[in-house]
RNA sequence: GCCGCGUUGGUCAAGAGGUUAAGACGCCUCCCUUUCACGGAGGAAUCACGGGUUCGAGUCCCGUACGUGGUACCA
Protein backbone atom coordinates (compact mmCIF):
# COMPACT_ATOMS: atom_id res chain seq x y z
CA UNK A 1 0.00 0.00 0.00
CA UNK A 2 2.32 2.76 0.97
CA UNK A 3 4.49 4.13 -1.95
CA UNK A 4 8.38 4.26 -0.96
CA UNK A 5 9.57 7.57 0.10
CA UNK A 6 10.85 9.76 -2.12
CA UNK A 7 11.13 13.27 -2.34
CA UNK A 8 12.46 15.82 -4.67
CA UNK A 9 14.05 19.60 -4.93
CA UNK A 10 13.46 21.34 -7.87
CA UNK A 11 15.54 24.72 -8.37
CA UNK A 12 15.50 26.68 -11.53
CA UNK A 13 19.11 27.61 -12.71
CA UNK A 14 18.85 31.07 -12.78
CA UNK A 15 21.40 32.28 -9.79
CA UNK A 16 22.00 32.03 -6.04
CA UNK A 17 20.64 29.58 -4.02
CA UNK A 18 18.55 31.45 -0.71
CA UNK A 19 17.98 30.18 2.81
CA UNK A 20 14.61 29.55 1.88
CA UNK A 21 15.59 27.10 -1.04
CA UNK A 22 17.95 25.75 1.06
CA UNK A 23 15.39 24.96 3.95
CA UNK A 24 13.34 23.22 1.14
CA UNK A 25 16.47 21.03 0.83
CA UNK A 26 17.09 20.66 4.17
CA UNK A 27 12.97 19.65 4.96
CA UNK A 28 12.98 17.37 1.95
CA UNK A 29 15.88 15.92 3.15
CA UNK A 30 15.50 15.24 6.52
CA UNK A 31 11.61 13.42 5.65
CA UNK A 32 13.78 11.12 3.08
CA UNK A 33 16.19 9.89 5.87
CA UNK A 34 13.83 10.09 8.18
CA UNK A 35 11.55 7.32 6.55
CA UNK A 36 14.37 5.64 4.60
CA UNK A 37 13.52 7.10 1.27
CA UNK A 38 15.42 9.00 -1.57
CA UNK A 39 15.82 12.35 -2.26
CA UNK A 40 15.87 13.55 -5.96
CA UNK A 41 17.17 17.08 -7.35
CA UNK A 42 15.43 17.60 -10.65
CA UNK A 43 16.67 20.48 -12.64
CA UNK A 44 13.24 22.84 -13.67
CA UNK A 45 15.33 24.54 -16.63
CA UNK A 46 11.89 25.19 -18.74
CA UNK A 47 12.60 28.62 -19.47
CA UNK A 48 15.15 29.43 -21.62
CA UNK A 49 15.12 32.87 -21.55
CA UNK A 50 16.40 32.71 -17.79
CA UNK A 51 18.92 30.11 -17.81
CA UNK A 52 22.04 31.19 -16.44
CA UNK A 53 25.37 29.44 -17.10
CA UNK A 54 26.94 28.13 -14.04
CA UNK A 55 23.96 28.01 -11.89
CA UNK A 56 23.49 24.45 -12.13
CA UNK A 57 27.07 23.70 -10.95
CA UNK A 58 26.23 26.30 -8.22
CA UNK A 59 23.62 24.89 -6.74
CA UNK A 60 25.28 21.36 -6.23
CA UNK A 61 28.41 22.89 -4.89
CA UNK A 62 25.79 24.79 -2.52
CA UNK A 63 24.19 21.19 -1.66
CA UNK A 64 27.59 19.76 -1.16
CA UNK A 65 28.72 22.39 0.99
CA UNK A 66 25.52 22.04 3.54
CA UNK A 67 25.90 18.02 3.36
CA UNK A 68 22.83 17.31 1.72
CA UNK A 69 23.78 15.12 -1.43
CA UNK A 70 20.99 13.69 -3.66
CA UNK A 71 20.35 10.81 -3.83
CA UNK A 72 19.39 10.71 -7.84
CA UNK A 73 19.90 14.32 -10.16
CA UNK A 74 21.48 14.81 -13.19
CA UNK A 75 25.15 14.57 -11.38
CA UNK A 76 24.27 11.84 -9.45
CA UNK A 77 22.23 9.88 -11.57
CA UNK A 78 19.38 7.34 -11.03
CA UNK A 79 16.97 5.21 -12.61
CA UNK A 80 14.30 7.65 -13.40
CA UNK A 81 16.42 10.55 -15.66
CA UNK A 82 16.93 12.23 -17.29
CA UNK A 83 16.79 14.92 -14.60
CA UNK A 84 16.74 17.75 -16.33
CA UNK A 85 13.34 18.96 -17.43
CA UNK A 86 14.91 20.31 -21.18
CA UNK A 87 15.89 17.18 -21.77
CA UNK A 88 12.72 16.01 -21.06
CA UNK A 89 10.47 17.80 -23.54
CA UNK A 90 9.16 15.19 -25.79
CA UNK A 91 7.83 13.60 -22.80
CA UNK A 92 5.20 16.78 -21.75
CA UNK A 93 3.97 17.09 -25.29
CA UNK A 94 2.62 13.67 -24.78
CA UNK A 95 0.74 14.46 -21.79
CA UNK A 96 -0.79 18.00 -22.83
CA UNK A 97 -2.14 16.14 -26.14
CA UNK A 98 -3.91 13.73 -23.89
CA UNK A 99 -4.99 15.87 -22.05
CA UNK A 100 -6.48 17.62 -25.20
CA UNK A 101 -8.30 14.29 -26.01
CA UNK A 102 -9.84 13.94 -23.03
CA UNK A 103 -11.36 17.52 -23.27
CA UNK A 104 -9.73 18.50 -20.14
CA UNK A 105 -7.44 20.89 -22.57
CA UNK A 106 -7.62 23.03 -25.67
CA UNK A 107 -4.85 24.77 -28.45
CA UNK A 108 -5.34 28.82 -27.75
CA UNK A 109 -3.91 30.70 -30.81
CA UNK A 110 -3.94 34.26 -29.18
CA UNK A 111 -0.81 36.01 -29.54
CA UNK A 112 0.76 38.14 -27.29
CA UNK A 113 -0.21 40.78 -28.61
CA UNK A 114 -4.16 39.50 -28.46
CA UNK A 115 -3.73 38.94 -24.87
CA UNK A 116 -2.48 42.10 -23.93
CA UNK A 117 -5.69 43.66 -25.69
CA UNK A 118 -8.02 40.85 -23.86
CA UNK A 119 -6.72 42.13 -20.38
CA UNK A 120 -6.96 45.94 -21.26
CA UNK A 121 -10.49 45.62 -22.91
CA UNK A 122 -11.90 43.32 -19.95
CA UNK A 123 -9.84 45.77 -17.28
CA UNK A 124 -12.53 47.08 -14.67
CA UNK A 125 -12.17 48.87 -11.54
CA UNK A 126 -13.32 45.64 -10.05
CA UNK A 127 -11.17 43.59 -12.13
CA UNK A 128 -8.02 44.86 -12.97
CA UNK A 129 -6.12 41.83 -13.72
CA UNK A 130 -8.58 39.89 -16.04
CA UNK A 131 -7.86 36.13 -16.52
CA UNK A 132 -7.63 33.92 -19.31
CA UNK A 133 -10.82 31.90 -17.37
CA UNK A 134 -14.10 29.72 -17.78
CA UNK A 135 -15.45 33.44 -18.39
CA UNK A 136 -13.44 34.46 -21.61
CA UNK A 137 -12.06 31.49 -23.12
CA UNK A 138 -14.96 31.27 -25.27
CA UNK A 139 -14.23 35.21 -26.60
CA UNK A 140 -10.66 33.91 -27.42
CA UNK A 141 -9.13 32.32 -30.50
CA UNK A 142 -8.62 28.62 -29.68
CA UNK A 143 -10.10 25.29 -30.37
CA UNK A 144 -12.93 25.74 -28.14
CA UNK A 145 -14.09 29.09 -30.29
CA UNK A 146 -12.95 27.98 -33.58
CA UNK A 147 -14.61 25.50 -35.56
CA UNK A 148 -12.88 22.10 -35.98
CA UNK A 149 -11.32 22.48 -39.46
CA UNK A 150 -10.11 26.14 -39.02
CA UNK A 151 -7.91 24.37 -35.87
CA UNK A 152 -6.77 21.29 -38.51
CA UNK A 153 -5.96 24.37 -40.94
CA UNK A 154 -4.19 26.30 -38.05
CA UNK A 155 -1.98 23.46 -37.20
CA UNK A 156 -1.32 22.14 -40.18
CA UNK A 157 0.14 25.82 -40.95
CA UNK A 158 2.39 25.39 -38.16
CA UNK A 159 0.30 28.19 -36.58
CA UNK A 160 2.35 29.01 -32.95
CA UNK A 161 -0.32 27.95 -30.52
CA UNK A 162 0.13 27.20 -26.82
CA UNK A 163 -1.94 24.17 -24.97
CA UNK A 164 -3.54 25.62 -22.21
CA UNK A 165 -5.76 23.39 -19.55
CA UNK A 166 -9.89 24.06 -19.14
CA UNK A 167 -10.83 24.55 -15.97
CA UNK A 168 -14.24 23.74 -14.78
CA UNK A 169 -17.00 25.85 -13.94
CA UNK A 170 -18.42 25.67 -10.50
CA UNK A 171 -16.61 23.49 -8.46
CA UNK A 172 -14.67 23.36 -5.30
CA UNK A 173 -11.21 21.92 -5.83
CA UNK A 174 -9.62 20.94 -2.38
CA UNK A 175 -6.97 18.47 -0.90
CA UNK A 176 -5.12 18.07 2.15
CA UNK A 177 -1.67 20.14 2.36
CA UNK A 178 0.62 18.08 5.36
CA UNK A 179 0.75 21.78 6.78
CA UNK A 180 -2.33 23.99 6.04
CA UNK A 181 -4.52 20.53 6.21
CA UNK A 182 -8.08 21.23 4.54
CA UNK A 183 -7.60 23.96 1.48
CA UNK A 184 -9.69 24.70 -0.73
CA UNK A 185 -10.38 27.16 -3.77
CA UNK A 186 -12.93 28.27 -6.18
CA UNK A 187 -12.63 27.06 -9.60
CA UNK A 188 -14.24 29.79 -10.99
CA UNK A 189 -11.32 31.83 -9.66
CA UNK A 190 -8.69 29.77 -11.29
CA UNK A 191 -7.51 30.55 -14.95
CA UNK A 192 -6.68 28.13 -17.82
CA UNK A 193 -3.45 27.81 -17.21
CA UNK A 194 -0.88 27.54 -19.80
CA UNK A 195 0.50 23.81 -19.98
CA UNK A 196 2.88 23.54 -23.36
CA UNK A 197 4.49 26.67 -24.22
CA UNK A 198 4.58 27.81 -28.12
CA UNK A 199 8.45 26.38 -28.11
CA UNK A 200 7.32 23.06 -27.26
CA UNK A 201 8.85 23.46 -23.37
CA UNK A 202 6.01 22.58 -20.53
CA UNK A 203 5.15 25.43 -17.92
CA UNK A 204 6.10 24.33 -14.29
CA UNK A 205 2.69 23.14 -13.97
CA UNK A 206 2.53 20.68 -16.56
CA UNK A 207 6.24 19.57 -16.13
CA UNK A 208 5.83 19.02 -11.99
CA UNK A 209 2.84 16.70 -12.11
CA UNK A 210 4.40 14.75 -15.29
CA UNK A 211 7.98 14.67 -13.89
CA UNK A 212 6.48 13.79 -10.15
CA UNK A 213 4.24 10.94 -11.57
CA UNK A 214 7.03 9.50 -13.51
CA UNK A 215 9.52 9.97 -10.80
CA UNK A 216 7.24 8.12 -8.45
CA UNK A 217 7.34 11.04 -5.94
CA UNK A 218 5.55 10.47 -2.98
CA UNK A 219 5.71 13.69 -1.13
CA UNK A 220 5.74 17.33 -2.17
CA UNK A 221 7.15 19.92 -0.49
CA UNK A 222 7.87 23.39 -1.63
CA UNK A 223 7.26 27.10 -0.56
CA UNK A 224 4.13 28.48 -0.25
CA UNK A 225 4.40 30.55 -2.55
CA UNK A 226 3.33 27.10 -4.86
CA UNK A 227 -0.03 27.68 -3.16
CA UNK A 228 -2.48 29.53 -5.05
CA UNK A 229 -1.34 27.41 -8.22
CA UNK A 230 -2.14 24.28 -6.62
CA UNK A 231 -5.55 23.95 -7.81
CA UNK A 232 -4.24 23.50 -11.44
CA UNK A 233 -1.66 20.79 -10.43
CA UNK A 234 -4.89 18.50 -8.36
CA UNK A 235 -6.73 18.83 -11.67
CA UNK A 236 -4.05 17.71 -13.82
CA UNK A 237 -3.26 14.98 -11.59
CA UNK A 238 -7.34 14.25 -11.33
CA UNK A 239 -6.95 14.16 -15.57
CA UNK A 240 -4.02 12.27 -16.40
CA UNK A 241 -3.37 9.77 -13.35
CA UNK A 242 -5.80 9.71 -10.35
CA UNK A 243 -5.61 11.50 -7.40
CA UNK A 244 -5.14 8.24 -5.54
CA UNK A 245 -1.65 8.45 -7.53
CA UNK A 246 -1.12 11.93 -6.34
CA UNK A 247 2.41 12.89 -3.75
CA UNK A 248 1.30 14.51 -0.52
CA UNK A 249 1.80 18.05 -0.64
CA UNK A 250 2.98 20.18 2.31
CA UNK A 251 3.68 23.98 1.32
CA UNK A 252 6.40 25.51 3.87
CA UNK A 253 6.23 28.83 5.09
CA UNK A 254 7.95 31.20 3.68
CA UNK A 255 11.17 32.87 5.22
CA UNK A 256 10.74 36.95 5.91
CA UNK A 257 13.56 39.45 5.61
CA UNK A 258 13.56 42.67 7.68
CA UNK A 259 10.78 44.41 5.53
CA UNK A 260 8.23 41.51 4.19
CA UNK A 261 9.80 38.68 1.88
CA UNK A 262 13.56 38.16 1.92
CA UNK A 263 15.65 39.54 -0.83
CA UNK A 264 18.45 39.74 -2.02
CA UNK A 265 18.17 43.44 -1.55
CA UNK A 266 17.48 42.68 2.52
CA UNK A 267 20.96 41.50 2.58
CA UNK A 268 22.44 44.07 0.87
CA UNK A 269 20.61 46.63 2.86
CA UNK A 270 21.13 44.91 6.52
CA UNK A 271 24.68 43.52 5.88
CA UNK A 272 23.70 39.88 6.21
CA UNK A 273 24.16 36.70 3.76
CA UNK A 274 21.11 35.45 1.51
CA UNK A 275 22.65 32.68 -0.67
CA UNK A 276 24.24 30.28 0.80
CA UNK A 277 27.73 30.56 -1.39
CA UNK A 278 28.94 33.42 -3.15
CA UNK A 279 27.36 34.14 -6.29
CA UNK A 280 28.30 36.34 -8.88
CA UNK A 281 26.23 37.65 -12.15
CA UNK A 282 27.58 36.98 -15.11
CA UNK A 283 26.19 40.39 -16.45
CA UNK A 284 26.64 42.85 -13.91
CA UNK A 285 29.70 41.40 -12.22
CA UNK A 286 27.55 41.99 -8.54
CA UNK A 287 28.90 39.61 -5.99
CA UNK A 288 26.50 38.76 -3.73
CA UNK A 289 28.24 37.21 -0.23
CA UNK A 290 27.09 33.48 0.41
CA UNK A 291 27.15 32.11 4.13
CA UNK A 292 29.78 29.78 3.40
CA UNK A 293 31.97 33.10 2.90
CA UNK A 294 30.90 34.77 5.45
CA UNK A 295 32.16 32.66 7.80
CA UNK A 296 29.41 30.26 9.10
CA UNK A 297 30.01 26.50 9.36
CA UNK A 298 27.96 24.40 7.31
CA UNK A 299 26.42 22.88 10.48
CA UNK A 300 24.84 25.95 11.82
CA UNK A 301 24.03 26.86 8.61
CA UNK A 302 21.22 23.78 8.34
CA UNK A 303 20.75 23.95 12.22
CA UNK A 304 19.56 27.46 12.17
CA UNK A 305 17.54 26.49 8.60
CA UNK A 306 16.09 24.01 10.44
CA UNK A 307 14.69 26.21 13.61
CA UNK A 308 13.60 28.67 10.73
CA UNK A 309 9.98 26.92 10.84
CA UNK A 310 10.05 23.98 12.68
CA UNK A 311 10.72 23.08 16.18
CA UNK A 312 10.72 19.43 18.29
CA UNK A 313 8.81 21.00 21.06
CA UNK A 314 11.45 20.82 23.42
CA UNK A 315 13.92 23.40 25.26
CA UNK A 316 16.71 21.69 22.25
CA UNK A 317 17.90 24.30 19.66
CA UNK A 318 21.30 22.86 18.94
CA UNK A 319 21.08 19.69 16.16
CA UNK A 320 23.19 18.24 14.49
CA UNK A 321 22.06 16.75 11.42
CA UNK A 322 21.67 13.43 12.58
CA UNK A 323 19.55 14.57 15.51
CA UNK A 324 17.22 16.25 13.14
CA UNK A 325 16.98 13.54 11.07
CA UNK A 326 15.90 11.52 13.95
CA UNK A 327 13.53 14.45 15.60
CA UNK A 328 12.24 15.74 12.31
CA UNK A 329 8.66 15.36 11.30
CA UNK A 330 6.04 17.54 9.32
CA UNK A 331 3.44 17.74 11.64
CA UNK A 332 5.95 20.03 13.98
CA UNK A 333 6.59 22.59 10.87
CA UNK A 334 4.70 25.97 11.62
CA UNK A 335 2.13 27.48 8.70
CA UNK A 336 3.25 31.14 9.42
CA UNK A 337 6.37 32.39 7.69
CA UNK A 338 9.31 33.45 10.20
CA UNK A 339 11.75 36.67 9.95
CA UNK A 340 15.32 35.59 9.11
CA UNK A 341 17.20 37.24 12.23
CA UNK A 342 21.09 37.56 11.64
CA UNK A 343 21.81 37.60 15.54
CA UNK A 344 20.65 34.60 16.15
CA UNK A 345 21.86 33.38 13.10
CA UNK A 346 25.33 33.96 14.31
CA UNK A 347 24.85 32.67 17.82
CA UNK A 348 23.58 29.24 16.26
CA UNK A 349 27.50 29.63 14.51
CA UNK A 350 29.19 30.68 17.77
CA UNK A 351 27.32 27.63 19.20
CA UNK A 352 28.96 25.48 16.91
CA UNK A 353 32.41 26.67 16.85
CA UNK A 354 32.41 26.02 20.72
CA UNK A 355 30.94 22.55 19.78
CA UNK A 356 32.96 21.48 17.58
CA UNK A 357 36.55 19.98 17.37
CA UNK A 358 39.28 22.73 15.94
CA UNK A 359 40.16 20.65 13.53
CA UNK A 360 37.00 20.60 11.51
CA UNK A 361 37.14 24.16 10.70
CA UNK A 362 41.36 24.14 10.97
CA UNK A 363 42.19 24.31 7.27
CA UNK A 364 39.35 27.00 6.90
CA UNK A 365 40.46 29.53 9.21
CA UNK A 366 44.10 28.86 7.80
CA UNK A 367 43.10 30.16 4.53
CA UNK A 368 42.02 33.40 6.32
CA UNK A 369 45.41 33.90 7.77
CA UNK A 370 47.29 33.03 4.56
CA UNK A 371 44.94 35.01 2.50
CA UNK A 372 46.33 38.00 4.47
CA UNK A 373 49.53 36.85 4.35
CA UNK A 374 50.38 35.10 7.47
CA UNK A 375 52.01 31.98 6.84
CA UNK A 376 51.70 29.15 9.67
CA UNK A 377 54.55 26.79 10.04
CA UNK A 378 53.15 25.40 12.69
CA UNK A 379 49.81 23.27 12.44
CA UNK A 380 50.33 21.92 16.06
CA UNK A 381 50.69 25.53 17.26
CA UNK A 382 48.20 27.05 15.51
CA UNK A 383 45.51 24.62 16.71
CA UNK A 384 46.47 25.16 20.25
CA UNK A 385 45.73 28.68 19.33
CA UNK A 386 42.30 28.43 17.96
CA UNK A 387 41.58 26.45 20.97
CA UNK A 388 43.09 29.61 22.91
CA UNK A 389 40.56 31.86 21.13
CA UNK A 390 37.41 29.78 20.20
CA UNK A 391 35.21 31.38 22.26
CA UNK A 392 35.44 34.94 21.09
CA UNK A 393 34.64 34.16 18.07
CA UNK A 394 31.07 34.36 16.07
CA UNK A 395 32.28 33.60 12.78
CA UNK A 396 34.95 31.71 11.53
CA UNK A 397 37.13 34.84 9.75
CA UNK A 398 36.65 36.16 13.61
CA UNK A 399 39.54 33.73 14.54
CA UNK A 400 41.98 36.26 12.33
CA UNK A 401 41.74 39.78 14.41
CA UNK A 402 41.52 37.27 17.63
CA UNK A 403 44.84 35.28 17.00
CA UNK A 404 47.13 37.47 14.31
CA UNK A 405 48.88 38.62 17.39
CA UNK A 406 50.16 35.21 18.01
CA UNK A 407 51.91 35.31 14.58
CA UNK A 408 52.90 38.29 14.30
CA UNK A 409 54.03 42.20 16.35
CA UNK A 410 50.85 44.32 16.52
CA UNK A 411 51.21 46.85 13.93
CA UNK A 412 49.15 49.28 16.01
CA UNK A 413 48.85 49.67 19.90
CA UNK A 414 45.71 51.53 21.56
CA UNK A 415 47.34 53.52 23.49
CA UNK A 416 44.60 55.17 24.32
CA UNK A 417 43.81 52.86 26.71
CA UNK A 418 46.76 53.33 29.03
CA UNK A 419 47.75 57.18 28.57
CA UNK A 420 45.95 58.55 31.05
CA UNK A 421 47.43 56.59 33.88
CA UNK A 422 50.90 55.90 32.14
CA UNK A 423 53.95 57.42 33.89
CA UNK A 424 57.91 56.83 35.02
CA UNK A 425 57.65 54.51 37.35
CA UNK A 426 56.02 51.85 34.98
CA UNK A 427 57.79 52.83 32.67
CA UNK A 428 60.88 51.98 35.13
CA UNK A 429 58.84 48.81 35.97
CA UNK A 430 58.99 47.47 32.31
CA UNK A 431 62.55 48.39 32.27
CA UNK A 432 63.02 46.13 34.69
CA UNK A 433 60.78 43.64 34.18
CA UNK A 434 62.49 43.16 30.69
CA UNK A 435 65.62 41.68 32.66
CA UNK A 436 63.26 39.97 35.08
CA UNK A 437 62.05 37.92 31.83
CA UNK A 438 65.61 37.40 30.19
CA UNK A 439 66.40 35.42 33.36
CA UNK A 440 63.77 33.00 33.10
CA UNK A 441 65.27 29.98 32.53
CA UNK A 442 62.42 27.43 31.74
CA UNK A 443 60.02 29.72 29.90
CA UNK A 444 56.48 28.99 30.99
CA UNK A 445 53.38 31.01 32.19
CA UNK A 446 54.08 30.67 35.93
CA UNK A 447 57.09 32.09 35.61
CA UNK A 448 56.24 34.89 33.62
CA UNK A 449 53.24 35.77 36.15
CA UNK A 450 55.49 35.21 39.61
CA UNK A 451 58.31 37.41 38.09
CA UNK A 452 55.69 40.05 36.96
CA UNK A 453 53.95 40.25 40.26
CA UNK A 454 57.11 40.03 42.26
CA UNK A 455 58.41 43.39 40.72
CA UNK A 456 55.49 45.02 41.27
CA UNK A 457 54.72 44.34 44.98
CA UNK A 458 58.60 45.52 45.07
CA UNK A 459 58.04 48.61 42.98
CA UNK A 460 54.47 49.09 45.17
CA UNK A 461 52.55 49.16 41.97
CA UNK A 462 49.03 47.26 41.93
CA UNK A 463 49.76 44.19 39.29
CA UNK A 464 46.65 45.10 38.22
CA UNK A 465 47.02 48.75 36.88
CA UNK A 466 50.24 46.86 34.75
CA UNK A 467 48.51 44.17 33.24
CA UNK A 468 46.42 46.16 30.79
CA UNK A 469 49.56 47.83 29.65
CA UNK A 470 50.91 44.70 29.17
CA UNK A 471 48.20 43.70 27.19
CA UNK A 472 48.22 46.11 24.93
CA UNK A 473 52.22 45.60 24.49
CA UNK A 474 51.27 42.14 23.46
CA UNK A 475 48.05 42.36 21.57
CA UNK A 476 47.61 45.69 20.59
CA UNK A 477 44.08 45.97 22.20
CA UNK A 478 41.46 45.05 25.05
CA UNK A 479 41.63 41.57 24.09
CA UNK A 480 42.20 38.05 24.26
CA UNK A 481 42.68 35.28 26.14
CA UNK A 482 44.89 35.64 29.72
CA UNK A 483 48.35 38.22 29.08
CA UNK A 484 50.70 35.55 30.51
CA UNK A 485 49.29 33.18 28.72
CA UNK A 486 50.30 34.92 25.64
CA UNK A 487 53.25 36.05 26.55
CA UNK A 488 54.18 32.29 27.28
CA UNK A 489 53.02 31.18 23.51
CA UNK A 490 54.67 34.05 21.55
CA UNK A 491 57.91 32.96 23.68
CA UNK A 492 60.26 34.60 25.52
CA UNK A 493 62.45 36.69 22.73
CA UNK A 494 59.10 37.83 20.94
CA UNK A 495 57.58 38.88 24.46
CA UNK A 496 60.70 41.36 25.25
CA UNK A 497 60.78 42.80 21.94
CA UNK A 498 57.16 43.51 21.91
CA UNK A 499 57.76 45.89 25.45
CA UNK A 500 60.50 47.03 24.40
CA UNK A 501 59.17 48.52 20.97
CA UNK A 502 55.57 49.33 22.66
CA UNK A 503 57.95 51.34 25.44
CA UNK A 504 58.37 54.74 23.82
CA UNK A 505 55.25 54.94 21.99
CA UNK A 506 53.64 54.72 25.24
CA UNK A 507 56.16 57.37 26.66
CA UNK A 508 55.51 59.63 23.41
C1' G B 1 -9.59 44.60 -6.85
C1' C B 2 -10.11 39.25 -6.45
C1' C B 3 -8.37 34.58 -4.38
C1' G B 4 -5.30 31.74 -0.93
C1' C B 5 -2.52 31.48 3.53
C1' G B 6 -1.27 33.39 8.13
C1' U B 7 -1.33 36.48 13.16
C1' U B 8 1.74 34.35 21.19
C1' G B 9 7.28 39.73 23.87
C1' G B 10 11.67 43.53 19.07
C1' U B 11 12.92 38.29 16.71
C1' C B 12 12.54 32.68 16.78
C1' A B 13 9.02 30.08 19.55
C1' A B 14 6.41 26.22 23.58
C1' G B 15 1.31 25.90 24.21
C1' A B 16 -3.96 21.06 21.40
C1' G B 17 -10.32 24.88 27.11
C1' G B 18 -8.43 25.52 33.51
C1' U B 19 -0.44 27.23 33.39
C1' U B 20 2.18 32.57 37.93
C1' A B 21 1.71 31.99 29.32
C1' A B 22 8.04 27.68 28.83
C1' G B 23 12.66 28.39 26.52
C1' A B 24 16.23 30.83 23.06
C1' C B 25 18.33 35.35 20.48
C1' G B 26 18.84 40.46 21.36
C1' C B 27 18.67 44.34 25.27
C1' C B 28 19.61 45.85 30.61
C1' U B 29 21.71 44.80 35.78
C1' C B 30 24.88 42.00 38.81
C1' C B 31 28.70 37.99 39.78
C1' C B 32 33.22 35.78 37.80
C1' U B 33 37.51 38.15 35.31
C1' U B 34 42.03 44.29 37.05
C1' U B 35 41.23 43.02 29.08
C1' C B 36 37.65 40.97 25.67
C1' A B 37 34.91 36.81 25.66
C1' C B 38 33.00 32.27 27.92
C1' G B 39 30.20 30.92 32.17
C1' G B 40 26.59 32.01 36.21
C1' A B 41 22.38 34.89 38.63
C1' G B 42 18.50 38.26 37.74
C1' G B 43 15.32 42.00 34.92
C1' A B 44 12.15 44.60 31.29
C1' A B 45 8.94 42.93 27.34
C1' U B 46 3.74 39.06 24.52
C1' C B 47 -1.55 36.08 23.32
C1' A B 48 -3.74 42.01 16.77
C1' C B 49 -8.92 43.89 17.66
C1' G B 50 -14.32 43.10 18.32
C1' G B 51 -18.14 39.79 19.06
C1' G B 52 -19.85 35.02 20.38
C1' U B 53 -19.74 29.52 22.52
C1' U B 54 -18.40 27.90 27.61
C1' C B 55 -18.62 27.68 34.69
C1' G B 56 -13.91 28.95 32.27
C1' A B 57 -10.66 30.92 25.82
C1' G B 58 -3.96 32.31 23.70
C1' U B 59 -6.47 27.68 22.68
C1' C B 60 -13.25 26.64 19.51
C1' C B 61 -16.72 29.78 16.01
C1' C B 62 -17.79 34.46 13.29
C1' G B 63 -16.34 39.18 11.77
C1' U B 64 -12.62 43.24 11.32
C1' A B 65 -7.70 44.83 10.92
C1' C B 66 -2.91 43.82 9.59
C1' G B 67 0.87 40.89 7.19
C1' U B 68 2.18 37.73 3.30
C1' G B 69 1.76 34.95 -1.38
C1' G B 70 -0.65 34.43 -6.10
C1' U B 71 -3.24 36.82 -9.93
C1' A B 72 2.68 35.58 -16.77
C1' C B 73 3.79 31.37 -22.92
C1' C B 74 8.73 32.82 -14.59
C1' A B 75 9.65 29.25 -11.55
Amino acid sequence: MSKKIRVRFAPSPTGGLHLGGVRTVLYNYLFAKKHGGEFIVRIEDTDQTRFVEGAEQYIFDCLAWCGLQPDESPLHGGAYGPYRQSERKPMYKEYAEKLIANGHAYYAFDTPEELEAMRKDYKTAENPAPQYDGSIRMKMRNSLTLPATEVEKLLAMETRYVIRIKVPQNETISFNDLIHHEVSFDSNVVDDKVLLKADGMPTYHLAVVVDDYLMKISHAFRGEEWLSSAPVHILLWKYLFGLDQMPQWAHLPLILGPSGKLSKRDGAKFGFPVYAMNWTDAKSKELTEGFKEKGFLPEAFINLLAMLGWNSGTEKELFSIEELIENFSIERVHKSGAKFDFEKAKWFNQEWIKKLPVSNYESIVKKCFTDKDVKIENDEYFINILELVKDRCTLLTDFYDQGVYFFKAPIQLDSEAVKSKWNNEKTDFFQDYIDKLNAIPTWNTAEIEEAFKHLAIEKSIKPGELQLPMRIMLVGGKFGPAVFEIACKIGQEETINRIKKALPIFNA
